[in-house]
DNA sequence: CGCGATATTGACGAAATTCAAGGCCCGTGG
DNA sequence: CCACGGGCCTTGAATTTCGTCAATATCGCG
């Protein structure tokens, strides 16, 4: 009894939820239609799951919250954040259209997450998810592709975090966002605080980390919230030491 | 068909590593003896693996070596790294014994794993562990959940990163150290260059943070790889913002 | 005992934060 | 349509923290 399984795990700015699968099956010639991808696994649910819309600000779930669900984006982008005792507040991740959220929960969430701007995403049932997941090692295996394409980004970040300058985070941040596009663009619903509180600097260096790159001719600005890669080799030379 | 899973992921310095995991099979009375935790389903395979010492500063594996193998710390200490092109160098993990290594690896390892002092580990095949896993949905839900707990800990890890002060990241760093004793004491096996490239510090900081605590009485040093805490909830404070 | 590696301590400097002022964008209402 | 106002962003100056460089001390091992 053997089988193949391929799994492809794209390495964008979450590369994490941006997960196809897959399957070649070749012990069981006749199998029945498998599901192609963990979001299509996924889909089987929806009729249990909900599409819910969000206002900005809103919140998802809160720290202590029952991990019921697992969500994935439709449309718009969601932060994951904790605040600590004294006001500062930490980003866990920026989700965008098409990634999953909660996935990695463990019974109750220890984050929050809220829509950055107005905000669909879909709800599933975790009870159902995970009982699928029981059944069909396949899933199972998905979710270990999953995490630990999780785990190698959060390695990154930690990288980041740890080790890189405030131009070095910026840069990189900037080239991660723009790999969610195709067309040079980035897209930046979040605000400077959010970007400080995700990369571990203030509004102001993130501020200003922008505005020299801009100087620079780096990078070219089209609305507050909108970005575009002028120079892209001197970006990514940015991200080095 | 029914049965229940009951996962207990200890959450230590690496709760990642040191999952036990107790599988009450209700669905299948006549079941024949089941692994008790991932770490007994890996001892069937040791038979295959094999007892590995390495000296100090020895590597286990290098940055784009095959990633053929798991491995389990038995005795010693092992740090994961990388080092960037300017010669900053990254310390990702601290493993020590009982501690898996390389479960969360893509096909190539992307650090290196070296040995901080003498060390002995045990070698899984990874294809065998895999197979296995493929084979029993318990066990790779059991990955499943150690990829969830070491993603909970790449979180605080990024938190701590992200936006504490020097002094909060080393209190925060003996304390988890001294989770991996029960007598109130650190063993401090790696330099201090090894704590600051973990910790995104230098090793003067780390240094200066240590005598500081020394000064107030918080802690007390008894050898240059050996501490113990004198003043817990002074330390804890410390933690804090 | 003596040497090399590691750790500590001090003085100085650089990078990022903090504090503060002003500008810009956008929605709202007259 | 335009004026107003609030939130967000930008920019500047002072401050702080941590890093860098350098000297000295201590450890551990042959």
């Amino acid at each position: 009894m053997e089988f193949s399984l391929h799994l492809n795990v794209s390495r964008g700015f979450r590369g994490f939820a941006i997960m196809t699968a897959a399957f070649a099956i070749s012990y069981y010639p006749t199998a029945r239609p498998e599901p192609a991808t963990l979001s299509d696994s996924l889909a089987v649910l929806d009729g249990v799951g909900a599409v819910i819309t969000l206002r900005r600000d809103e919140p998802l779930f809160r720290p202590g919250d029952a991990a019921e669900f697992y969500f994935k984006v439709l449309k718009g982008a969601v932060r994951s954040c904790r605040v600590l005792a004294d006001g500062r507040r930490h980003i866990g991740e920026f989700f965008l259209s098409g990634d999953f959220i909660g996935l990695d929960a463990a019974a109750h969430y220890i984050f929050a997450a809220e829509a950055i701007i107005e905000t669909t995403v879909i709800r599933y049932s975790r009870r159902k998810v995970d009982a699928l997941a029981a059944e069909e090692p396949r899933i199972s295996q998905s979710l270990v592709e999953i995490m630990r394409s999780g785990l190698a980004e959060a390695r990154e970040r930690m990288l980041l975090l740890g080790h890189m300058t405030a131009m070095e985070r910026i840069a990189t941040f900037l080239l991660n966002l723009s790999e969610r596009r195709s067309d040079g663009r980035i897209n930046l619903p979040m605000t400077r605080t959010d970007i400080g509180d995700y990369l571990g600097l203030t509004m102001e260096t993130v501020s200003r980390g922008l505005s020299q790159l801009k100087g620079d001719g780096i990078i070219t600005q089209h609305g507050m919230h909108e970005l575009a890669i002028a120079k892209l080799a001197e970006l990514v030379e940015l991200t080095k030491p």
